[in-house]
DNA sequence: ACAAAACAGGACGTCAATGTCCATTTTAAC
DNA sequence: GTTAAAATGGACATTGACGTCCTGTTTTGT
């Protein structure tokens, strides 16, 4: 239902804001989100080139989040790698239908249309609020305690 | 998001279930869903292994929905040619998050979960009466009438 | 028995999603 | 300036979804 591309997306950017203001490198979101780095590259600039991410190069780089994490719907993200495509017209073409859906696509649609509310109400800050449920991307629930800061010098 | 292959075998249930209980042949199928007959046939062959349709060989034959229209929902359909997956346990298998889904994952989970309550909730038959939209795969909304029963003999 | 209608199934082709690899460019630190 | 860290981008490999084609098998009507 969900593609890889979309989870690792998602995953990504829960570790991006996770770890916000501060950059991480492809190395370390690889390395926490188990997706592999040549890969986890791609979906970075894809969501870079969809302004939802930006990144320095050179010693001290990595990726941030453009916007803040609170700010930040999961659709946005989802949107950016692979768009929730909502059915407008009849895919079969028939004339007589236009605009007006037969049952079968208004029930399809509908599916799209709740899982669209659904992303589009949700912030990624909220994703690391663990309302009772655990952290995301770490083993240890309470490992935010030690969020390892980067030392420039 | 939904697949090909899940949009055709709807399409061809409906029109089943549009014609039933008389058998329809992958020729008049494929040309009324518009669904190229060669893959029609696979994604036939795919319901029937999955009793959702019956085929009958030979001259006169075809294929048939095996329960009434009104005791089939869509979401047997789809789980028959690609099962939604329900997210059980972590992706990532962090062996602490256990049962409990991180918050991305149980809001992916729960986007599936309405999905498929939705698609459990609509019978096929429901995508028949026409609740003022057009009707399924027909040019004409009233094209109902002239239902064209084949004749044996 | 024979011919025609219709499904079954296997082999094959194509393309996009996924994944890998490497050379290049940018940047900071020394 | 040199070096090392890091992203960028292009080329390539793999796999599964989608689609086609052909041969065989079943069934009915004559």
């Amino acid at each position: 239902m969900f593609s890889q591309t979309v989870e690792y997306a998602l995953r990504a950017v829960v570790f991006l804001a996770d770890h916000a203001p501060t950059a991480c490198t492809t190395d370390q979101i690889s390395t926490a989100t188990q997706v592999p780095k040549p890969y986890l590259s791609k979906v970075l600039q894809n969501l870079g080139r969809n302004n939802i991410v930006r990144s320095q190069r050179g010693i001290g780089g990595g990726v941030t989040l453009v916007k803040m994490p609170n700010e930040l719907t999961i659709l946005e993200v989802v949107n950016a790698v692979e768009p929730i495509e909502r059915i407008h017209t009849c895919p079969l073409g028939l004339k007589s239908h236009g605009t007006k859906l037969c049952p079968l696509h208004q029930r399809m649609d509908e599916a799209l249309e709740m899982v669209e509310k659904s992303f589009n109400q949700t912030t990624v800050a909220e994703m690391l609020a663990e309302p009772g449920g655990s952290h995301p991307l770490c083993e240890n629930p309470k490992a935010t305690a030690e969020k390892q800061v980067k030392k420039r010098q």
